[in-house]
DNA sequence: CACGTTTGTTAATGCGTATTAGCGGCGTAA
DNA sequence: TTACGCCGCTAATACGCATTAACAAACGTG
């Protein structure tokens, strides 16, 4: 029954069943309050134009007037389907969606959120946030200001990822960093590793610094000796001057550029330099070694953000900050310290 | 100035001022047509409670006026983010998301849609697809029967590939497998193959189906042998039994599986057999050769298809079907026909 | 000086839905 | 007969914005 190319309404359905626009919002919505009832006949009735027609409510008047359309919308700063393949995020959004397809939610991916200086923004315009019920926010980053913002906004909103307060309690579903990487430090200095390096920035993004955390706190604990490296050119003479044995790599792509180049030094790794990654790989990086270390549990993190978001949104009180444990990857880059 | 914890709107900024939300609404949207013009100082006015209250419009209110939600829906069989990586859908996707970030659209997901039988359902309880503007839809098979529903219901829509008519003519942007099927036949002929055979099903999927018209026609262009064989647990034999020099498979990973299985039985590939795959893998493949063949314009197609879509939206004509070349890859597995 | 014309602003309306208050009719009890 | 309550439904309104028609004031023009 295509007539024009509008979309249907309620009013339409109300028009071909003889009844009001009312009358076919309560049918839809299931109301059978004692406050307002509809004779089975007449429900029947509506219940049949609105299949006949394909009729579905528009998601935005609904938005508007009931504040909710079962839309969970999914921010990042970068390009959700990224061109790289193996891609880092891409854990994470699998989680999303199949916790979002459980409770019956479609995503909306903003993906015409406006590019201002290389990378997207929440605010510009307007705050398309707000077209869903609930967001996730993805990314490694993500702009305090914005988040401060959605907060005093009142957003409801999860990040994916640890975040630091801003103007107020970050809601988050986050890797528990400190604890995974203290880890590793222990193992490796119980396989008699005393100068340990950590390769990386150590601070910037949330999870920068909990790793480092995690890796001055062990090696405080342990009583040895952690030094800290940024990854350059000639880290590895660095390395070799302290006369480091074990060294922990911020970042995995940043580990295997640095193992590769160690053995064309004649460096074995394990044997003369142990090796850790912390965390899996965000830029593609090719080796063949078997890297030790932990596994993020990103699929895991993006489902718990959605149920998270959907605690807040039903109300349902709950925690709204959660750390999940990092799988152990046992590996062969980390072995007894040469003595 | 956050006073209560509702939100601004273009009537408290109306009300700061003391003008009209429509003069608000008017400076918001920096109309300046012949028709409304607004004095530069009430405009500064304006301008300024906006800055000074932080107000943005609400995107929910505005898409509702503008009758136009720049939703476009994106509908798939199978799940968006796909457990398995180097998946064949994602390049569709990248596109996609590229050209609805060009012009303006965020992406909705149809991750509630129904699964009965295995599979998602377009149609079920409501026709969801109508919650966007538009959509995209994504498989190598799309039911022949929903695809004539949304045709008789006039819902706007593009598919990505080739789809027969289903009560009307399909809007698509597909690949051009005949012709590239075709050049391949040709390019083996040249090298002296003259019994060929096309490993697959050559029918079902449109996509199939075209591949093997391609073969056909091109075969009996060139006066050559063609034949068409299913992939079953004893090709090989057959394909040796018929004395083929060349096989033309129609899914990459069953070319994959049959490489190595010839290897394996003492035939060098390509000096005893060639092989043609017809396209990219759509199952994880993995082979060490380096396979003749073509590439399908995934991103391109996913690209186009939006821009088809947006066409059709914007009632703007134009071709809506839309068939894009293959881009041929020399490769190392087709070579001189044996004697 | 009557009559357009331009300029700056606003009242009214629509977008599609959800909600609330209320209305007419009917049955039952006082 | 009146009073009251229940049933089934609807009119009116709100949500926040964009658009259109209209209007008042200032400004020429003949």
């Amino acid at each position: 029954m295509p007539s024009s190319n509008r979309r249907v309404t309620q009013q339409d359905i109300a028009r071909m069943t003889g009844v009001s626009q009312t009358t076919v919002s309560i049918v839809l919505n299931e109301r059978d309050d004692a406050a307002v009832r509809i004779a089975p006949e007449t429900r029947e009735k509506v219940l049949q134009a609105i299949r006949r027609t394909g009729y579905v409510a528009d998601p935005i008047a609904r938005r508007l007037a009931a504040q909710r359309n079962r839309f969970l919308g999914v921010f990042t700063y970068e390009p959700v389907f990224p061109a790289g393949l193996g891609d880092f995020y891409h854990p994470f959004l699998v989680g999303i969606e199949e916790c979002a397809e459980s409770i019956g939610c479609d995503l909306l991916l903003f993906t015409s959120a406006p590019v201002i200086d290389g990378r997207r923004r929440i605010f510009s315009q307007d705050n398309r946030l707000r077209l869903a019920d609930g967001c996730v926010l993805l990314g490694r980053w993500l702009d305090p200001q914005e988040l401060a913002r959605l907060i005093a906004e009142g957003q409801p909103f999860v990040s994916v990822g640890r975040r630091d307060d801003a103007g107020g309690p970050v809601p988050y579903v986050g890797a528990d960093y400190p604890t995974a990487t203290a880890a590793q430090v222990r193992k490796a200095v119980e396989l008699g590793h005393r100068k340990i390096a950590y390769v990386g920035e150590g601070s910037g993004p949330e999870s920068h610094a909990d790793r480092y955390r995690g890796f001055v706190a062990a090696v405080a604990e342990a009583g040895v000796t952690g030094v800290r490296l940024r990854f350059t050119e000639n880290v590895l003479d660095e390395l070799r001057r302290q006369e480091c044995t074990a060294v922990f790599v911020e970042e995995f792509a940043d580990g295997a550029l640095l193992a590769a180049e160690a053995g064309r030094r004649g460096l074995r790794v394990p044997e003369d330099l142990s090796f850790v990654a912390l965390g899996d790989p965000t830029r593609p990086a090719s080796t063949d070694l078997d890297f030790t270390g932990y596994r993020i549990p990103r699929r895991e993190m993006g489902w718990q953000a959605v149920e998270v978001l959907s605690a807040i949104l039903d109300g349902t009180g709950g925690e709204t900050q959660r750390l999940l444990p990092c799988e152990p990857v046992e590996g062969a880059t980390l072995a007894v310290a040469r003595a």
